[in-house]
DNA sequence: TCAGTCGTAT
């Protein structure tokens, strides 16, 4: 036991650093009995305590919580009260580790010995509390550390509004960065940060840039991951020409956009379609000097696989192992995504299974998208034994898994077992969520139970869930289709009450069913709708037409054919036919393309 | 700070 020794020279010689080294050496022998020895008094009194400090600080800085756990316990059960900044260290590993209880019970047990808490101390608890979403606990402590003295530092400011800023409580998040500008501390361009990530996580991309220029207002050059949280948010939302500004923007702030930028970027230009922007700018970050990532490649194969480009996307994933990249799980359920949006099962189950072959374990993700896969284009029976097969492999079915399984059974007509599934799900303790709920109402709806599918809609709102755009649009759609418009309106109205958007699918309901009875009301919606910046698809085109052939008002659906073709929005078969639908098939062909001339006037 | 799963319409 020669060591305790040399740590009982360099404790008492005040020789810290060298301590420390030597305490590490210790226990990277695995010598872990050292503790025992110490409590058992086997240095002198005064070096004791600064080795078992030393002990503790050197498990924290290892990240060993057990072990710090232990060490602290044993040593205020002995008498031996660990240095304040060793407890915050503790508690600092234990709210990383997110041991909750744990945090909370070393706090307590602090308290109870009389190790008297510091700023940080409460900094560090503030900011647990918050992480374990618990802001009352949160709030109530801040009345303590008032209560006792303390004044808040730059960091008690940013626990703050982080906390706050990723519950959501946005007003809070903002009252404590005014009242951190009227504290006098320094604010910097990080305390914005976690209020823009805030907005940016929740969708909420107009207040995000709000604060980008706030942030820029008061002189502060806004980093490059906050350019990033920014593109990235608007691409989520589809806004890829904003986000564009935003990436030209960067140019002039002076900040070089890297890798992530563009993976952002090229993402949102995928989910509109784009892939030509999307590719060009596979070209641009080369010319940068940056190189595609993993990311990159995943991305653009799942763009082209929505755009239905399943072959375009294996050459990219040709080309990506060559160029040295390991397929992983994301690329392989993209793939098998792909595969089944385009109606390819087998090949869906290819991809499954290399990913297998070449030894990834699937998560949850994985095995959700080879379900649906077999739903819609296999048996359910294969669905089920891939839900075993996942729980067997340890993955417990999440809400989105519980989703895809009730939705199945209604579309299979078994609305009575999806309803039972739900009641399961809250059983076991999975929430169900808007998704859920709207499967129901949709296959109530078209069932014809529409005061039940009315009656599942007002269960959701009581239980605290707030209906979406689609469930509103299900609703709208079987109302207005029955031709029960004052219901369908009342939907409406409750919907911009909720501040929920229409989308051009909910227009399309509305006009459908105002259609066969108050023209006049449809075109409201139809110009309603071009006011909010909803282009008319196909759809709404057909329906209007459709009317129009209908009352045999040649002139109008001819007009409304030719504005189609001016916007750009290319009929399909089906608006073909509805303005044909008195022609007899054999003459079909000759009126399309008589038609196409005049339009176009060619 | 970046990628993958579920629900709407003629």
């Amino acid at each position: 036991m020669a060591f305790v020794g040399v740590l009982e020279i360099l404790a008492d010689s005040d020789l810290t650093r060298a301590a420390y080294a030597v305490m590490e050496r210790v226990l990277a022998l695995g010598l872990h009995g050292i503790l025992d020895l110490l409590i058992q008094g086997y240095a002198n009194s005064a070096a004791t305590i600064k080795l078992l400090d030393l002990l503790l600080w050197v498990y924290t800085r290892h990240s060993m919580a057990e072990r710090s756990l232990s060490t602290f316990y044993r040593m205020v059960r002995s008498g031996f009260f660990p240095d304040v900044k060793n407890c915050n260290r503790v508690l600092r590993l234990l709210r990383d580790k997110r041991q909750w209880v744990q945090v909370r019970d070393v706090f307590e047990e602090m308290r109870n010995v009389g190790i008297l808490p510091t700023v940080v101390t409460y900094n560090t608890m503030l900011d647990s509390f918050f992480k374990e979403d618990n802001a009352q606990d949160a709030l109530e402590l801040l009345g303590k550390m008032l209560n006792k003295g303390f004044s808040f530092n730059d960091v008690t400011y940013n626990v703050l509004i982080n906390g706050y800023s990723k519950m959501g409580e946005f007003e809070e998040a903002k009252r404590w960065v005014s009242k951190m500008w009227t504290s006098g501390l320094q604010v910097t361009a990080f305390t914005y940060n976690p209020l823009i990530y805030g907005y940016c996580s929740k969708g909420w991309m107009h207040e995000a840039l709000h604060f980008r220029d706030e942030m820029v207002r008061r002189g502060f050059l806004p980093p490059l991951p906050l350019y990033n949280i920014l593109i990235d948010g608007l691409c989520k939302k589809g806004w890829v020409t904003l986000a564009r500004e935003k990436f030209c923007e960067m140019g002039e702030m002076n900040l070089v956009p890297d890798i992530v930028t563009y993976n952002s970027l090229i993402y949102g230009y995928c989910r509109v379609g784009d892939l030509r922007e999307a590719f060009l700018l596979v070209d641009d970050l080369r010319v940068q000097g940056l190189a595609p990532t993993l990311i990159t490649y995943n991305t653009l194969i799942d763009g082209l696989c929505r755009t239905g480009e399943l072959e375009e996307g294996k050459e990219v994933k040709d080309h990506m192992v060559e160029s040295g990249f390991q397929p992983d799980v994301f690329h392989h359920t993209i793939l098998v995504n792909g595969s089944c949006k385009m109606g390819k099962l087998a090949m869906a189950k290819e991809f499954f299974n290399e990913m297998l072959w070449i030894g990834l374990q699937p998560d949850g993700f994985a095995y959700t998208t080879r379900i649906v896969g077999e739903l819609q284009l296999g048996s359910a029976s294969e669905a089920f034994k891939l839900r075993e097969e996942m729980i067997a492999r340890g993955i417990t079915p999440d809400t989105v898994s519980y989703n895809v399984q009730i939705d199945g059974l209604c579309k299979m007509g078994n609305i009575d077992e999806a309803y039972n599934l739900l009641l399961k799900m809250v059983k076991d303790g999975v929430p169900p969520d808007c998704v859920t709920c709207s499967c129901i109402i949709h296959a109530l709806c078209q069932k014809g139970y529409l005061s039940k599918a009315w009656a599942m809609y007002d269960n959701m709102i009581s239980s605290g869930l707030s209906p979406s755009v689609i469930t509103y649009t299900i609703l709208i759609h079987a109302y207005a289709n029955r031709g029960d418009l004052e219901s369908a309106f009342t939907f409406f109205s409750e919907m911009r009450e909720s501040d929920v958007l229409p989308n051009e699918i909910t227009y399309n309901a509305l006009i459908n069913g105002f259609c066969g009875k108050d023209l006049e009301l449809a075109y409201e919606y139809f110009i309603e709708m071009q006011k909010r910046g909803l282009s008319p698809n196909k759809y709404t085109y057909t329906l209007l037409i459709n009317e129009h052939c209908n009352r045999g008002d040649w002139n109008e659906a001819l007009r409304l054919y030719g504005e189609m073709h001016e916007k750009g929005v290319q009929p399909d078969s089906c608006a073909q036919s509805v303005l044909f639908k008195r022609f007899g098939e054999e003459h079909k062909d000759h009126a399309i393309s008589y038609l196409e001339n005049v339009v176009l006037g060619n």
